[in-house]
DNA sequence: TTTATTTATGGAACCGCTTCCATAATTTAT
DNA sequence: ATAAATTATGGAAGCGGTTCCATAAATAAA
């Protein structure tokens, strides 16, 4: 492989015209440019991405902290960020937390890319506590999460309100004229189920609705876990004729169970999913759901990392509002 | 940020020693060790990973390839790619080639990664001709492909032996009793699909069974061409029970699109889909589909990069077989 | 104990780039 | 034309490691 002195010589103009030439941070003459453009391409030469991040202490490489692959939420997030970052000449590297499950594995993962001398990191984890990534932040400030919301790092945390998620599923279910109404919360333990389950609640309450806690269970996000929990409601024989789900793994759960239950969804009983994963629209019925802006957050996550890891001015903004896309698993009470 | 000097000079020892006895390339006394240890410590180093890489000529980091993220067929190889690697401290950097869609393109997104420094590459293209890869190949030796079978590349190719894929699903239909089978194929310019259409209808013929021609229909392995598709055999009035579909995106369709047409799939239709993935077995009913050992032809793939870049000499196999996994979407003609 | 042999050590050279600095070439002002 | 200011250039130093080599220390043999 040619190096950069190769080039030189060849060209017959010092190393340092060369990298000038190359990098651009000062004027050449043209001169010497044409030369130093006929010699790179007679060699064939490619830089050494190594011995120029050692000597610019900056490596273009952010790390990617993913909780997993599994999920079609996390899909849209990482084609967003790799196809941003490319565009600026960015690498990726890559760490999954599958299987993680210890906050130490978590950290662990962590570490594994920060021992790369990555410039910054995206992370995208719901599991640790605000508490670690506080101290994740005070050794390691190159970093961003996203799809989390802590207010003394406004600017570092990308997020939706899903409060407000929760309130617009609640409305629609209003608005349908439901009142006998169940609920397949999430993973209780993380913030934003309790925020999407507490929106839910506060809207029916304003129209005077009370969700019969018998018909709550939990679902914990997994298919599998919702399928019980919809067998749980249906064996309680308390009638319902809407159901909230808090992701879309266990909308699709509950559309196959209770489908198989011989329910027809959509008519005897709505469902409502959250997050509007590309396979929303492939349930029978297309199943209506709260959608996520993962691309704007993906987006200006990737902005925010930019800004702090290159003095880039991108603009950036840290909170979104969700929407709700209507399918068919939902109708109103009165047809 | 500490470097070796510093550590060298707080332990009293010179930067040789504190090299070897990290690197553990060579003997270190146990007096020098212990100092080491505490310097470090103390100084709370970290090698950096480009001044390693720039001097040892070797990154450890593996460039991964992949056509894009959409499909849950992808998420096994990413995790088992990422869990294998991890293991051996090699890092992944991405490359995303979902918005490619030229030729040139995919290249280009192969130099994205080449430009990092690689020391090897794990490609997994079912677009780019044996031509292409043999070229890139040429240019590039440290790399392999998952997922193609490339004769004069035996041991640089893992994949599945798709022809004998289409035979199981035929031998299946032919065990319950089916003779009036249709077929949603996948997108058949790629080898693939050929194969395990050819080896669905070489074992069919081996019973005298004939499909037929008007029963077959491209559903170019998506969802939405498949419904399409589905539609189309339905209103052809042909009558048919058993259904073979070329990956599980169409299965689904299938199931959806039939169930919608009132038709009770597992019982008046039989449906097998090809892949296997996670989804397959939320369908209702649960789809019976070929399954791919993707998590294999994934570790072994990493073995035989790892063989290649780092002289190790992992085993490796680079043809698998497929297996049925027989779920409720299929059953007996006789009922 | 002395000598021969083995083992551990310090430090220089090197990996291939960027950047600084002193100097050369060029342009502008006088 | 000469002096002054500007712009481009070559090359050395440095980034933080690894590795080689000559030497020092430790061990084995005589």
């Amino acid at each position: 492989m040619a190096t950069i002195k190769d080039v030189a010589k060849l060209a017959g103009v010092g190393v340092g015209t060369v990298s000038r030439h190359l990098s651009g941070n000062a004027p050449v003459s043209d001169k010497a440019g044409k030369k130093i453009t006929a010699a790179m391409a007679e060699l064939n030469y490619r830089p050494n991405s190594m011995a120029r991040s050692l000597s610019s202490k900056r490596s273009n490489i952010i790390g990617l902290w993913v909780p997993s692959f599994s999920g079609s939420f996390h899909r849209k997030m990482l084609q967003t960020i790799e196809r941003e970052l490319r565009k600026r000449d960015k690498h990726i590297i890559l760490a999954n937390a599958e299987d993680s499950t210890s906050d130490k594995e978590r950290i662990d993962c962590l570490d594994y890319l920060i021992e790369r001398d990555c410039d910054g990191i995206l992370m995208s984890c719901p599991e640790l506590s605000v508490f670690e990534l506080a101290k994740i932040e005070a050794r390691y400030p190159k970093v961003v999460f996203l799809n989390r919301n802590i207010e003394e790092l406004t600017e570092k945390t990308f997020s939706v309100n899903h409060y407000q998620g929760g309130r617009l599923a609640a409305k629609h279910f209003i608005e349908l004229g439901h009142t006998e109404i169940a609920i397949v919360t999430g993973r209780m333990n993380a913030q934003d189920a309790q925020s999407r389950h507490q929106g839910f609640l506060d809207e029916l309450a304003t129209s005077g609705i009370e969700v019969n806690p018998d018909l709550i269970e939990s679902g914990g996000y997994s298919f599998h876990q919702s399928v019980e929990a919809t067998e749980k409601l249906l064996s309680k024989n308390q009638a319902f004729t809407a159901l909230f789900c808090s992701n879309d793994n266990s909308g699709m759960a509950a559309i196959s169970t209770l489908s198989k239950h011989g329910l027809s969804v959509g008519k005897d009983v709505s469902v409502i999913g959250y997050d509007d994963i590309d396979l929303a629209e492939f349930t029978s019925p297309a199943m209506t759901s709260v959608n996520i802006p993962l691309e704007d957050i993906s987006q200006n996550a990737c902005h925010q990392i930019l800004n702090l890891c290159y003095g880039e001015s991108l603009p950036t903004k840290n909170r979104f509002e969700p929407t709700l896309t209507i399918r068919d698993s939902t109708c109103s009470i009165l047809k």
